[in-house]
DNA sequence: ATGAAAGCGCTAACAG
DNA sequence: CTGTTAGCGCTTTCAT
C-alpha cells in the first residue's frame, strides 16, 4: 500500500475549496470558517497530508530550522548543551538540524556550507576559532550566530560560554592555596582545542604566581579511559611524585585516580585529584575529586533564549559567561 | 555590511552564461568545460553562494535529511548510537535532523508529523512502540523507516538492536549458577519504556527457571544517582540482604555500589553488583561490576549503511540483531 | 470568508 | 558543451 504523495492541490480539490483555503485552514485557521476548516482538517488528518517545508521555505526564504554544529555529541558535555537547546528550542517549533565537526576546521567549514543551503534561522557553533572563510560566510548568513563553549576571545555575534583559562587558573590557585606545591598536570592535547590550552594556561599561571619553578606536564594520546590510565603510570613513575595531579577533564581524572587506587595509593591522601568539567557520574564514582563546574544544560538555555529573541525582533546579549563553580569534594 | 542574497541567476549573470550551466559546474562539474567552470566555481567562492536546498528539494521531492527521533541525548547509550549514524552517514551527504521526544509517544507523534514536511530521505526511531497515527504516517512516508535499540516486536520496516529480555535472562542466569541464590533487582520504572520491562522480565523468567520463588523488586524515582542510592540505601535495610543486585543499567549499578561501599560493605564480596549497558566510565570506576555491553556506535553503523543501501535502490536486512556480550569484572 | 494569479530558486528534459 | 522551457508546492498579494 504504497502511499499517494498529496499536495494542497490535492486536499482543495478532495474538499471542494481552493488550495488558499487549505493552506489557511492549516496555518490560520481562524481566518477560516468553522465549517470548511473542520472538514478540511478532517481530510488532512485522514489523508495523513503534511505541508511541504521545502516549498514553504522557498517563498518565505527562511526555514524554521537551527543548524548546530558541535565536535562530537558522544562526550556528555556536549549532549548537555544540546540537550537544552532542543528543550529551549522546541517549544517555539524551531528544529534542529546537527551537523558534527569532530573539532577539524575542514570539516565545520564544510559543515557550515553546507547548513546554510538550508537558510537556517540561526547557527549554532562550539568555540571561536573558525576558518577565514567559515567566518566570512557566517558573517553572510544573515541570521543570529552563537559561539558556545568559549568566551575568551571575539564573537562573530553571540557567545556564551566561560573562560576556561580565569576557571582553571582559579582552580589551581585554590588548591595551591591549601598547601600542595607538588603537582603534575595531565591532559590530551586535542589540537586545535583552545580550550585545552587555555585550561593548561590557567594551571602554569597559577603556578609561575605562586613562585613555582617546576612544571610536570603529562599528555596522554587521546581522550580515553586507558590513556588516562597510562598517563597515570607516567605519573606514578616519576622520581619524585606530586602530590595532586589537574586533569584537563574529569575522564581523565576518574580513570587516573582509579589507576593510582589500583596501584595502592590513597586518594586523595597519597595523591589528590582535579578534575574539570563535573560530569554526573563523577559525583557517584569518584567522591574525592575536586572539579569545575559549569552550567552546560543552562548555556544550551541561554543560547536558545537568545535565538528566540532575536528571531523576535528583540535585542539579545552579545556575551554571557555562565561562571564556573569550583566543586570540593576532597574529603569524603 | 549586511549581505546581498545571490541566487543562481545572479551567479549566471555575472559570468555571463545561463543558470543552467551554473547549476551544473556546482552539482555535476564534468559536464562543464574546465574554463566556465573554473570561472563559475571562482565568483561562487567569491560571493560566498550556496544553493537553496529548499528550491533542490521541492524540484527533486526528496531531501538528503535524515530524521532521527530519540528520547534524549543526553544518555550515553543514545548519544553511541547517534554518532554511529551520523558518522556512517556524513560520507554520503546526508544531514541530521534531530529531535527528542522524552521517551513520551504524544511527543513522538509530533515530531514525526513534523518531520515528514521535510520529505526525509529516512527517519530513524527508537523502539517499536508508537502511537497508531505515527505508524500509519511512517509507513506512508515512503522512506526507509528504521526503528533501534529493540528487535522483540513488529517493525515497521527496519529493526537494528537486541532482544532486551534474552540478554538480561541470560545475564541473569549465568550469575544464578555462579552461586548467587538471594538477589534483588533495581530498576527505574520509565513508563512506556518497554525496554526496561523486558530486562526485569528475563530476570524474572530467569529466576522461576531456577527455581526461585521470593522476589525482591525495588523501584526509584528517576535515572540520577541521589536516586539510585536511596535504592542501594533500601536494599540495606532488607531484613534479609541480597547477595547480588541486579541494575536495570550501569548508571544505577554504579551509583549503588558506591553506596554500599559507603557503608561498609566490600563489592563485589559482600555484595555484588551487575548492570546493563557498559558504558565506558564503568569499566574506569567500578572494575567490579558484572554487565551486558551491547555495540551502540556500530547499530547506528548499521542504521546508517541499510539506509544508505536503500537509498541506492540496494536491498537491505530488516532485521538486526546486534547480539550482546556479557562482561566479566567480578574479579578485580 | 474565499479565490486567482504570480512567483520563490532550482533542475529535469529536451534542444541545439 | 550549453541553453530553453516548464514546473515542483506553497504563500503573498490583490481581488471579490
Amino acid at each position: 500500500m504504497a502511499h499517494e504523495k498529496y499536495t494542497i492541490v490535492d486536499i482543495a480539490r478532495i474538499t471542494g475549496v481552493s488550495p488558499m483555503t487549505v493552506s489557511r485552514a492549516i496555518n490560520r485557521p481562524e481566518l477560516v470558517s468553522d465549517k470548511t476548516r473542520d472538514e478540511i482538517l478532517r481530510v488532512v488528518r485522514q489523508k495523513g497530508f503534511v505541508l511541504n517545508n521545502a516549498a514553504r521555505m522557498l517563498v518565505s526564504d527562511r526555514s524554521r530550522v537551527v543548524a548546530v554544529i558541535i565536535p562530537r555529541i558522544n562526550n556528555p558535555a556536549n549532549a548537555d548543551v544540546f540537550q537544552g537547546l532542543s528543550d529551549g528550542l522546541e517549544e517555539h517549533g524551531l528544529s534542529l538540524l546537527l551537523g558534527m565537526d569532530k573539532a577539524q576546521p575542514d570539516i565545520e567549514e564544510k559543515l557550515i556550507m553546507d547548513v546554510l543551503g538550508w537558510r537556517p534561522a540561526a547557527i549554532v557553533l562550539t568555540g571561536l576559532d573558525h576558518s577565514e572563510t567559515a567566518r566570512m560566510a557566517l558573517r553572510n548568513a544573515n541570521c543570529p550566530i552563537v559561539e558556545l563553549a568559549d568566551i575568551d576571545g571575539e564573537a562573530i555575534d553571540i557567545s556564551i560560554g566561560l573562560s576556561h583559562r580565569t576557571a582553571s587558573h582559579a582552580l589551581t590557585r585554590e588548591l595551591l592555596d591549601k598547601g600542595y606545591r607538588k603537582t603534575a598536570y595531565l591532559y590530551f592535547d586535542a589540537p586545535q582545542n583552545r580550550r585545552i590550552t587555555e585550561r593548561l594556561g590557567g594551571y602554569r599561571d597559577a603556578l609561575k604566581e605562586a613562585g613555582i619553578k617546576r612544571e610536570t606536564i603529562i599528555s596522554v594520546s587521546d581522550l580515553s579511559v586507558s590513556a588516562a590510565r597510562a598517563g597515570a603510570r607516567q605519573i606514578m613513575a616519576l622520581k619524585s611524585r606530586p602530590r595532586l595531579v589537574f586533569c584537563s577533564n574529569d575522564l581523565l581524572a576518574i580513570s587516573a585516580s582509579q589507576e593510582f587506587k589500583r596501584a595502592g595509593l590513597r586518594v586523595p591522601e597519597d595523591i589528590a585529584v582535579a578534575g574539570f568539567e563535573d560530569i554526573e557520574l563523577a559525583s557517584a564514582v569518584h567522591p574525592a575529586l575536586t572539579t569545575v563546574r559549569t552550567n552546560l544544560y543552562g548555556s544550551g538555555m541561554f543560547a536558545a533564549d537568545a535565538i528566540v529573541k532575536r528571531l523576535d525582533g528583540r535585542r539579545a546579549r552579545r556575551r554571557i559567561d555562565m561562571g564556573y563553580e569550583i566543586v570540593w569534594r576532597e574529603s569524603t
